[in-house]
RNA sequence: GUGGUUGUAGUUCAGUUGGUUAGAACGCCUGAUUGUGGUUCAGGAGGUCGCGGGUUCGAGUCCCGUCUCCCACCCCA
């Protein structure tokens, strides 16, 4: 006999967990429909073809590979084995599963571009996959939550996207958060200006590290990758200023004038003013760079501020999302919401409603046949009128019909016995005061609809 | 991919320099109470000590391998 065991990095939802993640769901979709975006789905596996070489070398590695069926080993040949597993791979695998939302939306784009009416604003909440080493909040399987606008390069996006993720964390009450803000453009001036041009993720890459090596480690890697120490230094100190984002950002112009990050991003916080009652914390940070290679404009990340987490959500705008499918010019902006660590965020800190421990408000318990079979006309009737309810399925012992009610965290009873069938009037029980009544079944509908 | 760590009942964990039949709490089942759960009391079930090998008269305990868990790095949601 073997037990049973999971993958590596992937979990089971027991009911109380799915409900809370389809509370989450729920949340966020609600959102992304209020700010206008449809659904898109797409499969879970993908061509390789569309898969590698997206999200740079080390996520090719991280890109789940789906083995070919039948006789795998047809196609590939013994040249193919010495020349070690690049070349090895096409012939064993065509296929893997997605490592994010945004590539399979840039090959939905690209094979109905002319189906599509542009601007297109879809959302996607699916699982992607991703063959990495599980750590908190890292996990192999995960749900991202993705709103993307295709086809436009109104500065209005990125404004509306930034209230969008304010509305999503408002609707769930998690306020702790601060949204870190900074553009691919700026990034690469600086790394011009520091002597590092051309070799912008180098920079990036380092520049990255600051709030975890620190200045004088940073300030030494870039000085051994060949950049102008003295020019960086100069960035760190406005990086590390405590004045407003705006203040920084005009002393950076004064550094950079050839910069359009800088303009866009003083278009950015100018237009943001305009929706100043939403009260969140949003902050200027030049050393955020975000991974992944496709970002052009502006790039922002929201992280937890009161949870030792990474960040929740994430995004920025792309100039050319499509161009490696042959579709050039197609300019975007998306936001990812990362499902899983929301969830581990809101746990940790009991933001879940009490609504989310139920479903089935009331359960009918009976002793014999004959109040069995009255009890299915009664549960027929409740659930005609739209109420979750069960009945136990079988008669038996009423001590443990209570107990199941209790267990299942169900907040009302109701008992059916010879006497219940003549009189028509039932005993409903609110299981956390332990009161009882004796009701007709219209006045436990109209209790249990709130309406008395 | 690199490094560290963990694994004993359904769960959380004890288990002495290696030594009889591996324990506790909670949970579960039954009864006290055959028309009322959450409290109490009594009883009961449940373990190939992650897996494989080795040392030993003897291994949950020591050694090696392997898997897994968690954590950090890398990277990211």
């Amino acid at each position: 006999m073997q037990k049973p065991s999971l993958p590596k990095g992937t979990r089971d939802f027991g009911p109380q967990e799915s409900i809370k993640r389809n509370y989450l769901i729920q949340a966020i979709r609600q959102q992304f429909v209020k700010y206008g975006f449809m659904p898109l789905e797409t499969p879970a596996m993908e061509n390789l073809s569309v898969l590698m070489g997206k999200y740079g070398e080390e996520g090719d590695q991280l890109v789940f590979k789906i083995l070919n069926s039948g006789d795998f080993l047809k196609k590939s040949s013994r040249s193919d084995f010495e020349k070690g597993s690049q070349h090895l791979l096409p012939s064993l695998a065509e296929k893997g599963l997605r490592y994010d939302l945004t590539v399979p939306l840039a090959r939905y784009v690209v094979m109905n571009q002319h189906a599509l009416t542009f601007p297109f604003k879809r959302y996607q909440i699916q699982p992607v996959w991703r063959a990495d080493r599980p750590q908190k909040g890292r996990y192999r399987e995960f749900y991202q939550c993705d709103a993307d606008i295709i086809g436009t390069r109104s500065d209005w996006n990125e404004v509306e996207l930034t209230l969008l993720l304010h509305d999503v964390f408002e609707s769930l009450k998690l306020r702790d958060f601060v949204l870190k803000i900074n553009h691919r453009d700026v990034l690469f001036a600086m790394a011009a200006a520091s002597g590092m041009s051309g070799r912008e993720i180098d920079f990036c890459v380092v520049l990255d590290k600051l709030d975890k090596i620190g200045e004088p480690a940073v300030l030494e890697e870039m000085a051994s990758k060949g950049g102008n120490t003295h020019k960086l230094k100069e960035f760190l100190d406005l990086l590390a200023g405590t004045t407003s984002s705006v203040e920084r950002l005009k002393k950076m112009g004064e550094q950079l004038p050839a910069s359009k990050g800088i303009e866009q991003l003083l278009a950015y916080f100018s237009q943001l003013e305009a929706f100043s009652d939403r009260q969140f914390k949003i902050e200027l940070d030049f050393s955020l760079a975000r991974g992944l290679t496709y970002y052009t404009g502006m790039i922002f990340e929201v992280k937890p501020t009161s949870v030792k987490m990474g960040s929740i959500c994430g995004g920025g705008r792309y100039d050319n999302l499509t161009g490696v499918f042959g579709l050039p010019d197609v300019s975007g902006i998306g936001i990812s919401f990362g499902l899983d660590r929301i969830y581990d965020v809101l746990e940790e800190l009991q933001l879940f409603p009490e609504s989310t421990q139920q479903t089935t408000t009331v359960l009918i318990t009976h002793f014999d046949q004959e109040s069995f079979g009255h009890g299915k006309k009664m549960v027929e009737k409740l659930r005609k009128e739209g109420l979750p309810c069960d009945l136990y399925p079988e008669p038996g012992k009423i001590k443990k019909q209570f107990n199941y009610a209790n267990k299942l965290n169900i907040p009302y009873v109701i008992t059916i016995g010879s006497e219940e069938i003549t009189t028509e009037k039932y005993p409903f029980k609110e299981m956390s005061t332990g009161h009882q009544a004796s009701l007709t079944l219209d006045q436990i509908i109209s209790r249990l609809k709130g309406n008395d």
